[in-house]
DNA sequence: TTGATTTACTTGATATTTGAAGTAATTGGC
DNA sequence: GCCAATTACTTCAAATATCAAGTAAATCAA
């Protein structure tokens, strides 16, 4: 029995906040000592090569949760490292559409099998099936964040 | 069964990423447009509201996950709201202590009501057990990240 | 069509965060 | 006590992030 001044959604916020801080740095600060890049940097270039046709601002945008004004940002700093391309697309003038170079794919690809391995490193304490289960509560958990047909 | 390549770990890392960063952003522009505040400023606050005779700087910077010069830039922004002042410790005269004006308490004491009822309602689609069963596994993980005592 | 609206980005001003380097105070060994 | 190492902060530059405009292209209704 738990009394209602538990707060416990706000103890599981703060726990949520401190490790995915505490992994997040950790995975920052590895990832520029070993390839000089970031995670924001790495995030972007992970949802590149899961797009073999490459992704527009727009969807990389909402993909990795950042404002416009920073994936212009941080396309253009990928750009000029060499690891990304962009071009208008056919489709709509408006619109770029931004891939991985060769040198992008393989840059990325070194990247992340060493990502992996400091992920699998950082739950190893965790048993697979506490791992699973957490995944699916927090399926649960971001399912609320999708936006509802029902406003205007 | 589950085959070696189903990464795991890194879906459950992904998940839980992109969980934290919504929650983080939706508290945070909540703060912002009923408090004219942020995440940041809240969770120093209340690292203060909890330690009536002040925190150090560096307890601060180690408590919530951040930078000394972070800190630094952070609490000169409150001292200048009137939510914080910082003295000289009287014991060591390089360390400088911050506590809570009262007109920050009453600041904090109103975001925390709200704060507390956003989180609520995020995690209200997962039952309780589940919250508990997902803290009592954080714990596990966040262990991982306690400084041994073996290292020089 | 054409003009109003919406959409896709970019820009520029700020805000925040980090990491490295600098300063002053304290501590430990001699 | 005295100097070298350590500690507690601050500062500064660079990396990131946000938000509010601004621009051009597409869409849609009259």
């Amino acid at each position: 029995m738990t009394a209602p001044s538990d707060h416990e959604s706000l103890r599981l916020w703060l726990r949520l906040f401190t490790c995915t801080t505490l992994i997040a740095r950790e995975l920052g600060s590895a990832l520029k000592r070993e390839f000089g890049s970031s995670l924001p940097r790495f995030d972007l270039l992970a949802q590149l090569d899961r797009a073999p046709k490459g992704l527009r601002m727009g969807e990389l945008s909402e993909r990795i949760l950042t404002t416009g004004g920073n994936v212009t940002w941080l396309v253009r700093a990928l750009e000029s490292d060499g690891y990304v391309s962009r071009r208008v697309s056919a489709d709509d003038k408006r619109a770029t559409v931004v891939r991985l170079t060769p040198t992008g794919r393989r840059h990325f690809a070194a990247m992340a099998r060493s990502h992996e391995g400091w992920i699998i490193a950082m739950f190893s304490a965790l048993p697979s099936a506490d791992r699973r289960a957490m995944h699916t509560r927090l399926g649960v958990v971001k399912e609320q964040f999708r936006p509802t047909r029902s406003s205007p």
